[in-house]
DNA sequence: AATATTCTTAAAAAATCCTTAAATATTTAC
DNA sequence: GTAAATATTTAAGGATTTTTTAAGAATATT
């Protein structure tokens, strides 16, 4: 699946030049021009971020602090700077790594796999994302637009279902089974309780957005 | 304490050097002048390796291999090759890092420094903190806003484990693994007066917060 | 051996979740 | 367009899980 790179550089040209070799190597960018942008552009969907230490506004520090709080992904650091004082203080922030410009493409490239591969390994193996919406198998937790999502274990596994396989439609038979653990009878209206609930939580977190459809006289799925 | 740092080069005059400076700057060092060597001189003791890559004999990617799997600590390889094929092969065998000679003295210290941190942080470390809770997992003493903690053997290790996953459910199943060793039956009620216990000893400590929530039909965790 | 502490069990109370049922709304079929 | 079928929503009762309390069992300490 790819991975979506956010770039926080202020030098257009060495943003687009960066947002083109990324993309040429088969990832998704997504592009800032002050460090205050990127915190805003900072959110559930980015695996890792570009980061160009000598923004204006805000120090580097504050960023990376920013960033690192709002959502926990690999860092690497982009700097003229040699000061290695700098470097330092930065590593003891959170930052992943750093590479000096002007910087050779395939070191970057070979940076940014490696701190991809060693994020994926751990924990997002576990999850499941669909759009805004993310579910942590391991601990059933669920985040919507970087909001908890608090769902009941029923709930959970019904949206762990849908998010598993989305645009496909999961016929009520198979929900039952699956969530359940029990053939439902025809006049059963569990399910359709438990997805009213599932609606009403998500809406609170995207209003503008409805994620769960109906198949009439099958079942439900997530939109494509 | 002082770190020792094993320099595995076959360059005299640069294993020399290496050598002095690293002393200067309050490390202890051991030098070996080849791979071969580098694996045997390598134990217990030993807390971080500077790894020539251009050493005869075994290839580099066997020796930090070998070392790997006689004791896993940080290792910087310091390198001529610009090769990246090269570097991306290392990354993944578990190098944490590399330098390019002719390398800069001060990024030098600043990359150890930065990985003696890092593996300090995470291993060494025996406390944990979260929010106002200290626990010492060396004395099995905790704090909580500076006043005592006075907690069981089971309680302790209860809180323990919760507060190394904040934000994240332990199940019960987990927990009994970890906590008591052995699977609990269906209605055992053991784990929970351990938390209610928990739960009124923290309430003396902090009034005002509720730190341990429960997840219905799953187990526990502390709030994010 | 006696005492103190901690752990477990049990039972009642409280909280939460699940299901049912009924009323309303929507879609499909004729 | 109307009737039938299916879906949605709300509220309440029932079922399940958790919390709390207390007492007895197990373990550790003096």
């Amino acid at each position: 699946m790819s991975k979506t790179i956010l770039i926080i550089e202020d030098d257009t040209e060495i943003s687009n030049m960066l947002s083109l070799l990324l993309r040429h190597n088969g990832y998704q960018t997504v592009c800032a021009y002050s460090g205050t942008e990127g915190v805003l552009a900072h959110g559930s969907t980015i695996d890792l971020i570009l980061l160009d230490l000598m923004l204006p506004g805000k120090s580097g520090e504050e960023i990376v602090d920013d960033l690192k709080s709002k959502h926990n992904v690999p860092i690497i650091v982009t700097s003229a700077i040699h000061d290695v004082g700098k470097k330092v203080d930065l590593f003891s922030l959170g930052v992943d790594d750093y590479v000096t410009k002007p910087f050779d493409n395939d070191e970057l490239l070979a940076r940014i796999a490696a701190r991809l591969r060693m994020s994926t390994d751990t924990v997002a193996s576990q999850t499941i994302k669909y759009k805004a919406l993310i579910l942590n198998k391991n601990d059933f937790t669920a985040t919507c637009n970087d909001m908890p999502l608090d769902l009941s274990k029923r709930e959970f596994m019904l949206l762990e279902l849908l998010a598993a396989n989305p645009g496909r439609t999961c016929t009520k038979s198979l929900i039952y089974d699956t969530v359940w653990d029990y053939e439902n009878s025809a006049d059963d209206n569990t399910l359709n309780v438990h997805i009213s609930k599932l609606r009403k939580k998500l809406k609170e977190c995207c209003p503008d957005e409805e994620y769960i459809e109906t198949v009439w006289g099958i079942g439900y799925r997530l939109k494509k």
